[in-house]
DNA sequence: CCCACATGCTGAAGTGGGCT
DNA sequence: AGCCCACTTCAGCATGTGGG
């Protein structure tokens, strides 16, 4: 059975967003007064917008997503315009990243912030959704939702000696569904997750826990301590390997820390403090419409040290979602 | 030397609930 | 839907102290 998510104007201008098996049927109920109590005061409605999708379990998730736009993304997406489905960065949002960094001043932001909505921030938001929809058969506890998984360009400047307003990159993460979403040495309750980073020539995808709150980072350490061997396996797995090659060196103490011994078989990453993997991706991959392809097979190779991670800190492997 | 930990600092967008 | 308003949140920073 077909399933199918529409968007319906009502008679006041308003969207009216749900999921059928057949869309006219659909919108003969509506105008019939058999649909939703939120179209029967606003008749007659016209299905404006189509979209098929896999099955039932898609097509509501869909149905969610495009609630979740904007007013003007939603009249973007049903006049054709800006895509709500990820199709590939284009050149421009590349050039508007490389543009602010030049320019990273408020005034200058705000003359060219439909550019950063229509380039930078709407597909980054499609992208997530695409993304999701992937991730809930490939790691099902591993979520992304455009609200709350697209980074704000917005930098923390508070206490900082660069007090330019603006990142000049663009990047997105997917987290546990039980976990925080937070990320850092302040973010308690964080799990390990999933990144993509969009920025002139520093393009990746990464994964895994990037510097973790003292007692997440504790229970990492316990877990390499007693058992070295699983974790150790997660590294030298092919596919990840031949990806991202080995952890980052980033932030690696340079002596052990308190409790353990100099001479611990796993002595190497009980000195980590951050445990993310990363490969640079070329613009010609963020720019292809197949992004959501080979950032998957990214993620696939990256979910054993999530999941390791994860189970280390007390976070399980989810259900497929549908 | 250098790891671990505590503390103080405080801007602005995003978010959600209530209302019309 | 759209508006208003209070509340929340942010891939932080700098510094000092204690201790191995």
């Amino acid at each position: 059975m077909p399933w199918f998510v529409y968007v319906a104007r009502c008679a006041d201008g308003t969207l009216y967003t749900g999921a059928t098996t057949d869309p006219l049927a659909r919108e003969r109920a509506h105008n019939a007064g058999r649909g939703a109590a939120y179209t029967r005061s606003r008749l007659p409605v016209r299905v404006v917008h189509v979209e098929a999708a896999a099955g039932r379990g898609a097509a509501l998730r869909r149905e969610l997503a495009i609630k979740r736009l904007t007013r003007g993304e939603k009249e973007a997406m049903v006049a054709g315009g800006a895509p709500a489905r990820f199709e590939g960065f284009r050149p421009e949002a590349l050039t508007f990243l490389r543009r602010l960094k030049r320019n990273n001043r408020r005034a200058w932001f705000e003359r060219h912030r439909p550019v950063h909505e229509t380039e930078v921030r709407g597909p980054m938001r499609a992208l997530v959704e695409d993304m999701d929809v992937r991730l809930a058969r490939l790691a099902p506890e591993l979520t992304g939702d455009p609200r709350h998984s697209v980074f704000r360009i917005h930098r923390d400047i508070r206490f900082s000696a660069d007090k330019s307003p603006y990142k000049t990159n663009a990047a997105c993460q997917f987290y546990h569904q039980d976990a925080g979403r937070g990320a850092g040495q302040d973010a308690t309750g964080a799990g390990a997750g999933l990144y993509f980073q969009l920025a002139p020539g520093e393009c990746c995808v990464a994964g895994g826990m990037w510097m973790p709150a003292r007692p997440a980072l504790d229970r990492i350490r316990e877990a390499i301590a007693d058992s070295p061997e699983p974790f150790q396996r997660v590294l030298r797995a092919a596919a990840f390997r031949r990806r991202f090659g080995r952890l980052d060196a980033e932030a690696v103490l340079k002596r052990m820390p308190r409790g353990y011994a100099e001479d611990h078989t796993a002595a190497e990453f009980l000195r980590y403090r951050s445990f993310t993997a990363t490969r640079t991706m070329t613009e010609q991959e963020v720019q292809s419409p197949r992004l959501p392809a080979i950032l998957a097979r990214d993620f696939a190779a990256l979910v054993p040290l999530v999941r390791w991670i994860n189970w280390a800190i007390g976070y399980q492997p989810g259900e497929r979602r549908y």
